[in-house]
DNA sequence: ATCAGATATTGAACGCCGTGTAGTTTCTAT
DNA sequence: ATAGAAACTACACGGCGTTCAATATCTGAT
């Protein structure tokens, strides 16, 4: 871990790595998961298809990091946009946090695509890849925002949950940093993330918007259903 | 439009066509959708690929019947188990579609992605295809379950809705089975839709089991909290 | 019974794709 | 200057959707 200036021959390497990425995602946002074809991507760099591999040892290798990258640009979107609300307004933060996930998801349908959907032919995720880990960091920050609503008015006798009804690296997390809070918060976060995750979906794919003209103002009543469910109006 | 026997010919057309179908759904479910291939279709059934075209003209037609067939299936089975509960028992009926609806899906899960996610490579959908047309008996039918919790508690003046903002085909649809429901009622289904959905769809893509253990339950306690929401609890 | 025409099927070809494997060039570090 | 590593080319393999001329099969009328 000795952090020397890299050699040029690294220095090159890493641009042509960054450069690989970068192309594939171009081809991403304008035809699709589907057409990141390492035979494309090597056109477009006039390299050969066969050298790609000296840099990812298969598509999939590729694609996963794809993946991450998309991944990580949601997460941070969403927290950026959190974190513009003080955290004295959790309606405010929980409504941004949704704004921000669907603008997102809106302004990068194919990307959103590749972490929700089908990423692509015979594609399969690692087994501990960073998807599930970059879920859980989504996931934690709605718990976090769902924090600000609890104890939640309306529980019933069916909201007892255990730490370990949920991922491990989840509930180490939340339990890091939201210590009072119960696993029952888990799983509102969860059915929140699933809520808000619906409606995008479906405009993402296009099964909304043959139905309704105006999908952002679905979701934004949707939205406000659900912090006002969570009892966080002011 | 006579109704007389087929012929011979026209059997054994029929008989085929109906066989590609149900291999093309074997191959479905053994390998998601990018396993439908025409050559592996031809295959199984020791016949070439190229003579698949007399039955259909291009693979995204096939494509385009299977999600028809599919999305019939599925909306044939949320509306029975709806109706297995009385007019009189709004919540039962709307907790029977959405637990068929998830039910369904997991007996599905290519069929889902199929009907709800990214089909198969470089497939899209035809215009005015069956897939919406389904989608809106899906709705019309999630209107009428909504129509009983009409009129809705903590309505806002945000829940303003014209029947221009919807599909003319879905308006027509519930102008006439509901004559006395507003447009915001579509609006409210349609929410309903999508948060049935995003559990569901996440479920499916295996982005919920990795974090918790039962989608189930956390599917179930949302489908209550919906039908508390609506002012449906008995 | 025969035979023209419709129908169904084949087999080969084209151009894509991902994945490998030599063999060769280019560059870096010494 | 040069050994060795890194990067790249060229090619092969099998799979895919699609097209098309040629062929086999069946049908209906003669």
């Amino acid at each position: 871990m000795t952090n020397t200036t890299p050699t040029r021959r690294e220095q090159l390497r890493l641009d042509t790595t960054a450069e690989i990425k970068r192309v594939a995602l171009v081809l991403l946002a304008e035809g699709g998961p589907d057409a990141i074809a390492l035979r494309a991507i090597a056109r477009r760099m006039r390299m050969t298809a066969g050298a790609l591999y000296s840099y990812y040892a298969t598509r999939d290798d590729l694609i996963t990091a794809l993946t991450r990258d998309m991944y990580t640009s949601l997460v941070d979107r969403t927290e950026a946009a959190r974190d513009a609300h003080p955290a004295g307004a959790p309606a405010a933060r929980l409504l941004a946090w949704g704004e921000a996930f669907r603008s997102w998801a809106v302004d990068h349908p194919a990307g959103f695509r590749l972490v929700y959907g089908d990423p692509v032919r015979g594609y399969r995720a690692p087994e501990g890849g960073a998807a599930p880990e970059a879920a859980s960091r989504a996931c934690a920050g709605l718990t976090g925002l769902v924090a600000a609503a609890w104890p939640l008015p309306n529980r019933g006798p069916e909201d007892d949950y255990d730490w370990d009804d949920f991922d491990p690296g989840l509930a180490a997390l939340v339990k890091e940093k939201f210590p009072n809070l119960p696993p029952a918060a888990v799983a509102l976060a969860l059915r929140v993330w699933g809520r808000m995750h619906g409606l995008v979906a479906l405009e993402v794919y296009g099964h909304l918007r043959s139905q309704a003209k105006d999908p952002a103002r679905l979701y934004r009543a949707e939205l406000r259903d659900l912090t006002r469910s969570l009892g966080l109006d002011t």
